[in-house]
RNA sequence: GCAGGGGUGGCAGAGUUUGGCCAAAUGCGGCGGGCUUAGGACCCGUUUCCUUUGUGGAUGCGAGAGUUCAAAUCUCUCCCCCUGCACCA
């Protein structure tokens, strides 16, 4: 067995030592790629270097192609995850301590310092380095940077400072989860059990008071309901209160709950409270139709959500039906439900809605979905829950409008249509509400809606910018080809995005310094900053100034004038912009899928705002993460595997081979040790196989070294399509996988020429080189080569030395030895006698003229015409023997072996038929056979018969 | 709800663009056998059902319907699963 670790370091030593990865401007067609940055909050596992395998094989890759590669890295630490880590250790949460101490190994005393958030994101970093030179990646660690050094926030701020020229950064109000004891904004890492806060618009309709100058407001999700509206449900027992909105003139109607969050929303100024006795007094007119309704008590109704005051619609929502009837059970008088829907009821739910019963009531919709349930207006409140979701289901998909004036429509039509109405003429407001309420921050507050006003934007919906990402995607290379639908969409989505936060890590917003950048808006254009950081590692960051970003990326300005006000010398200045104008112009981005909707849309607009189309991103490839035995990787399962004891135990090779090859692109890839032992084998039977070669002759070429040239060329030409598109799945079975195959049957069938070997060998390895660096260079080493691998140029296929011919009779052999053993089982079963020898009878050559008549007429018929006029043939014979192959007329190939040339092959290989099938073998002709089989004999499909 | 991806044999996963050579690649697992002191190594066979000295038959690719001489593949309807939806990176 290979021992990896050993070669590993051997290898990476002298790669390093050589220096064969800092990749400097030259006078090669570029090629810049780049994998996605990792977050820096925690160690390295095998899981984060899955996305870094698919860059890395296609650097060594292109590099090999002739392609002066640039493959650099840098790490991302800005937004809260560290500073949450930070926290949680400060507070010395047991989990963080445990991890530190056993999983990180950071003593105790230590802690202290992590408390730091930059020597926290610092001390990581540096371990990340340190994984990725153990597992080989051939990058240039000369560019790492980390995005929150100053030098790179300077970079940053020039970025926005664009921006803003091009009118992108717009202001206005956004709604936020907020808790007002911190007075912050509120993510998912910042609520109890680390809910994400789900915000979602509604409209609030304003109901005019009869005789007085107020409003009762309801917030509602299907204001196109209006029509059917028959009264106004408020809570009993609840406190109600009479407000002025945002300095309104007239008063509003809203329940005392809901003015303390919606304060944050508008600004709400309660008059007074009022009791919900005096709210029942009420009469409201509907704003489109000025109909008078009353106000009634409804169960369900709650007052911390919404405005706490609901429309009823009883005819379509199974809930305000329910409170109604109950309400007649009472004795109280209730309207009558109005119906503005038509809708099949129960007609396209299918069983999986668990439609029971045909429905009664189709006049009532509500009363009918609750039919179909079997349940009535007395039914809990999950049953009325589940009859207003499929009514809602149904009537907005398959309803049509009654009403009048919106006859025909479809609900979401109509819903678009009134909410249009009311809001234009003033009779509706847009309130946010936290669906998923009640949240709590961790401090304990409830969490609310906060309408932040002032946000910063960036207004990716734009329409000019986005023409400009579409054109920029519609010219890029993405893969796999599939995945082009779904980024398409994403350009298309996205719209603004908030881009000035109140907490955590990185670049502060340039026009409010209140504010930190988003820290997914900072990782746009990124990897033009790797094109130069190197060039200005040491350059003083107050230096960095627009200019000087001007002048490099946009070749702004003179070098001159940029040197005098940066204080920058000239020849770096020189170089750096050399530097991005040659590298810049082919960039690959390898990322996740989880990024479609993030990353990968905002890296394309960012990359057309700002730089020249010559440097606009250029391609992207999305590949599938990494599952641990079939299970996907999470601290709760506890099979996440760091790193470094993932390389000790497996090897680094193995484990990139086993990420490369166990799935396609964009699917997710298996991490299995079985997988695993399986490819460290294989690589060490090559190694077996090339210590060997020097015992072979080196004799005159025989068919089976004709079929290892066939075989090899046929690998090289069918695999480097799929090294082009990253299918590295593809591209390995071939190379991997079946080369071990193809071995294996070469030195069965006798072969053993040494230069045929070794030529094998020696272009396999350096195919092996992208993803068994260190075992591809062992390997080319061993065979006797002084160079590196890595710098060799990847074979070509000789396509004269792909023989169809050859292959066809080897398979033929196979297929010969696999009947064979099969007849032979059947037999020995059958009879209980051992077979003693097998005859292998070839077909006549009249054959094979019927099998090539049928194969390019592919038409039985013409060739019993055929027959007819023949007078060579047997013509009964023939006859049967077409309408055997008739059968399965699309399988027969045409036959260019006579019947003396499968003699003469059969008989050659003999011996190792003999050895296969494990008896005696005789081999004779159709015609001189005595043997009822004989007949049975096909071209390319001797006929066997078994002898006692 | 909206958007994207998907549903294939015990499992994983090809095949779908361009319908036929597809009982369906490949890998894993199971079973049987060989090699062996032994084997988790390797080799051979088998792994829907029936039948069997076969270029045999039936059923079959989420469900249903349709187009066709012919459907995993095309059309329509339905069901289900995964992912994302913005102070998360």
């Amino acid at each position: 067995m290979i021992n990896f670790n050993e070669i590993e370091a051997k290898w990476q030593k002298a790669w390093t030592d050589a220096k064969i990865f800092e990749s400097e401007v030259s006078d090669s067609k570029s090629f810049m790629v780049f994998g996605a940055f990792p977050y820096t909050n925690g160690l390295l596992h095998v899981g984060h270097f899955k996305s870094y395998v698919t860059p890395e094989i296609l650097a060594r890759y292109k590099r090999m192609r002739g392609f002066n590669v640039l493959f650099p890295m840098g790490f991302h630490a800005t937004g809260t995850p560290i500073l949450g880590v930070v926290k949680k250790l400060k507070s010395r949460d047991r989990e963080t301590v445990e991890e530190f101490t056993n999983k990180y190994h950071i003593p105790e005393q230590e802690f202290q310092k992590f408390e730091d958030p930059l020597y926290l994101a610092n001390y990581f970093v540096g371990k990340f380095e340190e994984s990725y030179k153990k597992f080989g990646l051939s990058l240039d660690f000369r560019r790492r940077f980390v995005t929150i050094e100053p030098i790179f926030s300077k970079f940053i701020e020039w970025q926005f400072g664009k921006l803003k020229e091009n009118g992108y950064l717009i202001q206005g109000k956004h709604p936020v989860g907020w808790c007002f004891n911190e007075n912050n904004a509120v993510g998912m890492d910042d609520i109890l059990h680390g809910i994400a806060p789900e915000i979602e618009d509604q409209i609030a309709i304003k109901f005019k008071v009869d005789g007085e100058d107020a409003y009762v407001l309801c917030a509602t999700y299907r204001p196109e309901t209006l029509p059917g509206l028959t009264n106004i449900f408020i809570k009993e027992n609840a406190t109600y209160a009479l407000c002025k909105i945002n300095g309104s003139k007239e008063g509003y109607y809203i329940s005392r709950a809901a003015a303390e969050i919606l304060k944050h929303q508008m600004k709400i100024e309660v008059v007074k409270d009022v009791d919900y006795k005096d709210m029942l007094n009420k009469v409201c007119i509907s704003p489109i139709d000025g109909r008078k309704v009353p106000v009634l008590p409804g169960f369900f109704v709650k007052e911390n959500i919404g405005t706490g005051i609901v429309m009823s619609v009883p005819a379509h929502a199974p809930f305000d039906y329910a409170a109604l009837e109950r309400l007649k059970q009472n004795g109280i008088k209730v309207p009558e439900p109005i119906k503005i829907i038509d809708v099949e009821i129960g007609s396209k739910l299918g069983n999986a809605n668990s439609a029971q019963s045909k429905p009664v009531h189709i006049d009532i919709p509500a009363l009918a979905y609750l039919e179909i349930l079997n349940k009535d207006f007395n039914s809990a409140e999950d049953d009325l829950e589940l009859a207003t979701k499929l009514a809602y289901k149904e009537e907005s998909h398959y309803g049509k409008m009654t009403a009048k004036g919106y006859e025909g429509m479809s609900e979401p039509e109509a819903r678009e249509k009134i909410g249009k109405l009311l809001e234009e003429q003033g009779n509706a407001i847009k309130i946010y509400v936290l669906q998923n309420a009640p949240l709590f921050c961790r401090c304990g507050t409830e969490v609310v809606i906060n309408l932040v006003d002032n946000q910063w934007f960036i207004n990716y919906g734009d329409e000019n910018w986005k023409k400009a990402a579409r054109e920029e995607l519609s010219e890029m290379l993405v893969l796999p080809g599939k995945s082009a639908k779904a980024v398409q969409d994403a350009v298309d989505w996205l719209n603004l995005r908030a881009v000035a936060r109140s907490q955590g890590l990185g670049t502060r917003f340039p026009y409010d310094k209140n504010y930190m950048i988003e820290s997914l808006s900072d990782s746009t254009i990124y990897p033009a900053f790797y094109t130069i950081v190197n060039l200005i590692r040491d350059t003083e960051p107050d230096r960095l100034k627009p200019e000087f970003f001007d002048y490099v990326f946009l070749a702004k300005g003179n070098i001159d004038d940029v040197s005098k006000v940066t204080g920058i010398s000239y020849e770096t200045i020189k170089k750096c912009k050399e530097s991005f104008e040659y590298w810049y112009t082919t960039t690959t981005n390898c990322t996740a899928p989880e990024h479609i909707f993030s990353h990968i849309p905002m890296y394309l607009f960012n990359h057309c705002a700002i730089f020249d189309k010559k440097y606009w991103a250029k391609g992207l490839g999305i590949n599938g993460m990494l599952l641990m035995e079939g299970e996907k990787m999470s601290k709760s399962l506890g099979n996440v595997v760091p790193i470094e004891e993932a390389i000790s135990k497996y090897g680094v090779d193995p484990i990139r081979m086993n990420m490369a090859a166990s799935s396609e692109l964009y699917s997710d890839a298996n991490f299995s040790v079985a997988a695993i032992n399986g490819i460290q084998e294989r690589l060490s039977y090559i190694q077996d196989a090339i210590l060997n070669v020097d015992t072979l002759d080196a004799n005159e070429l025989k068919q089976i070294d004709y079929w290892l040239y066939s075989k090899l060329n046929k690998k090289i030409r069918d695999a480097t399509p799929f090294m082009d598109i990253m299918e590295t799945r593809d591209a390995y079975m071939q190379i991997f996988y079946n080369s071990i195959l193809e071995l294996k049957h070469y030195l069965a069938r006798g072969g053993k020429n040494g230069i045929v070997v070794k030529d094998y060998l020696s272009a396999v390895s350096l195919m092996l080189q992208p993803i068994a660096p260190h075992c591809a260079e062992e390997f080319w080493h061993a065979l006797g080569n002084t160079t590196f691998a890595a710098k060799e140029k990847w074979p070509e296929a000789n396509e004269q030395m792909i023989n169809e011919k050859v292959e066809k009779q080897e398979d033929m052999l196979d297929a010969i030895i696999g009947d064979a053993k099969q007849a032979i089982a059947l037999m020995e079963r059958k009879s209980g006698k051992k077979v003693k020898e097998i005859k292998i009878i070839i077909a006549e050559n009249w054959k094979r003229d019927i099998n090539n008549m049928l194969a390019t007429e592919k038409n039985a018929g013409k060739v019993y015409e055929k027959i007819k006029e023949s007078n060579e043939l047997d013509k009964q014979a023939a006859a049967d023997y077409v309408r055997r192959l008739s059968k399965k007329l699309n399988e027969v190939k045409e036959v260019n072996l006579t019947q003396e040339d499968e003699i003469t092959i059969l008989d050659e290989a003999k011996e190792y038929l003999q050895k296969s099938i494990g008896c005696k073998i005789v081999i004779e002709s159709e015609s001189t056979s005595k043997s009822e089989r004989a007949k049975r004999s096909m071209p390319m499909k001797p006929s066997l018969d078994a002898i006692f």
